[in-house]
DNA sequence: TTTGGTTTTGCAACTGACTGTCAACTGGCC
DNA sequence: GGCCAGTTGACAGTCAGTTGCAAAACCAAA
């Protein structure tokens, strides 16, 4: 497995040329999502936006992240027992190992995985339109 | 990947010893469980149970349905875009291949995918709890 | 078998995470 | 700068599930 590389991706340019309309908003949203490292819920993200833009609104982080999803700017991952966490597309592919005790989340790729799903989906008659494969667990005492 | 071979089993009589109490509404939601090959939601096991005994609420089943995951009797699987659906825990561990068009769900099992998925966590330092693995696909066209 | 004291239940009100409605506002092509 | 479809904030509504409470029901003990 690899760790993902950090990238900061121009998403207004991009957006606009697929006809999104970049609002104040909206361009608030996006410089938060290129320069985070982590995976942000909704809440988080409206709570560091309205920093920026006191004036923002929940709904309107809903509606971007909605619409970013649906263009595929974000990926949206709804972990276990809580709201669904963002990250933006801009990597490659990969899956997630969630820390149970802090929530932190770590990413890690593994090809083999990748070619085993695929056997698997084919073998029941199956093609794959996407997965998803995350690992809960404990990190390890040391000693 | 192996197909889990259906088990029907008695839960009253365990639970019975690990001091659950045994209601009528629990008796009626633990046959459809053991009796069920699919993976019923909240709403489908009510609707099932209503058909035993009208008297049923919903809330008892989705108590029903925290106390035996808490037990350990069921699972509980958040597919995406759905509300929780549930199986008995009775057969060996198994993944799931999920059909986007019809909901269907079809277990699999690869031993090499959680031997990877073991040193990939090993590898990060981590030890892990659970883990979930949900393949999305749409089934294959003949011809 | 009756009793008694927890547990559990049904109902309804509540919660969290969104989604929809709508009047007011605003990007961005002219 | 003007226009106007697209977007916003406020807030009501939805969906899945949880919770408070008085009444009902387990089931261990007598």
């Amino acid at each position: 497995m690899v760790k993902r590389t950090p990238k900061r991706i121009d998403y207004e340019k991009e957006l606009r040329r697929q006809g999104v309309r970049i609002t104040r908003q909206r361009s608030v949203i996006l410089a938060i999502l290129s320069e985070t490292e982590d995976h942000p819920d909704a809440l988080e993200i409206f709570r560091r936006a309205s920093a920026e833009d006191p004036s923002i609104s929940l709904s309107t982080v809903y509606r971007t992240m909605k619409l970013l999803g649906d263009m595929g700017a974000i990926h949206r991952h709804a972990f276990e027992g809580g709201p669904s966490r963002f990250e933006h597309a801009g990597g490659d592919h990969h899956d997630h190992l969630i820390d149970i005790e802090t929530g932190d989340v770590i990413e890690f790729k593994s090809d083999r995985i990748e070619q085993l799903q695929d056997e698997i989906a084919k073998s029941l008659g199956y093609d794959i339109v996407h997965h998803r494969l995350e690992l809960y667990g404990r990190k390890r005492r040391a000693g």
